[in-house]
DNA sequence: TCAAATTCATTCGTATGCAAATGATATCAA
DNA sequence: TTGATATCATTTGCATACGAATGAATTTGA
């Protein structure tokens, strides 16, 4: 092998072109694949509440009635997809929603006593769902680890 | 204020009960925002292609023809999502199928003359939109958090 | 060998998630 | 004041994502 052939291997080794694309180390996909073993993890626990929905009653429970695009505002969801979660827990009996009395084009979310018992009966639950997300990670990486996905989000 | 009501709040500060659970710091949720905005930026980059598609076209670019299922595990999608990503691609002729010749359960996808040339078009693009997302990290911070996920995920 | 278990794929139902269009109401500005 | 904008909510359409059920084909194991 010629002193050229050695340099063209070493400038491929450090030079990735596009033909060699590793989609596993892409941020996006793994940060897809950590979302999505964090809601599975999620399920193991609370099997009748999806991650939004919880998001949605602990928030309503933080805050206290709001109306509904507030709430999504506050739990990063778009109107469509807040609306569809709140009629879900509507129909369950764990949220209420009334007209705001002075302007008309807001709905009002509230929680139903069922729904605070439900908050309320499952924050601890939560707190170890995170705990078991983190799992993986010693304490003091989970503490880097959140600091660092908080300027990514 | 007594020597006991001063200890008591200090408790209460360090051991926040359940009446105190932060949304916005659970790792859950803000995974799930981060994973909402790197589609944004996804989206912003590439408007034709859905991250999962583009997943599919990359691995399929990588392994070469492989059966659905398998292409699945390659991306993290479970039988009946993959099924639905694999249709769409086939409806705009970026992929093909074909019956496998000795095992007749498996359905075979390829890239197509076509797909291929997106995929090739696409890796660089891919490329910065990884860049992006990870633009509010320092190199060093990127390094490290991508080793955290990693083993998140 | 042949019955049981496994694998591959499909379908159905439910739940996000978002863009775009629409309608009602409120606010702003000339 | 009123016309242009902006905000709140809804609806539609499309695309993941997954559990559960089903059927066809293959593999395993007694």
């Amino acid at each position: 092998m010629s002193a050229e052939d050695v340099k063209l291997k070493l400038v491929e080794a450090e030079e990735p072109d596009e033909n060699d694309y590793r989609l596993q180390e892409q941020v996006g996909f793994i940060l897809r694949k950590a979302h999505q073993r964090h809601v599975s993890i999620f399920a193991a626990h609370i099997a009748d509440l999806t991650p939004p929905q919880f998001a949605a009653l602990a928030k309503l429970h933080d805050v206290g009635e709001t109306s509904q695009n507030q709430l999504g505002s506050l739990i990063a969801m778009d109107a469509a997809t807040v609306k569809g979660v709140i009629d879900r827990l509507k129909a369950r009996g764990l949220v209420e929603l009334s007209k705001h009395e002075v302007d008309k084009r807001r709905l009002l979310v509230s929680l139903t006593a069922e729904g605070r018992n439900a908050v309320e009966r499952l924050i601890p639950i939560a707190r170890d769902i995170t705990q078991e997300t983190l799992a993986p990670l010693s304490a003091k990486e989970a503490a880097i680890f959140m600091k660092l996905l908080a300027k990514l989000a």
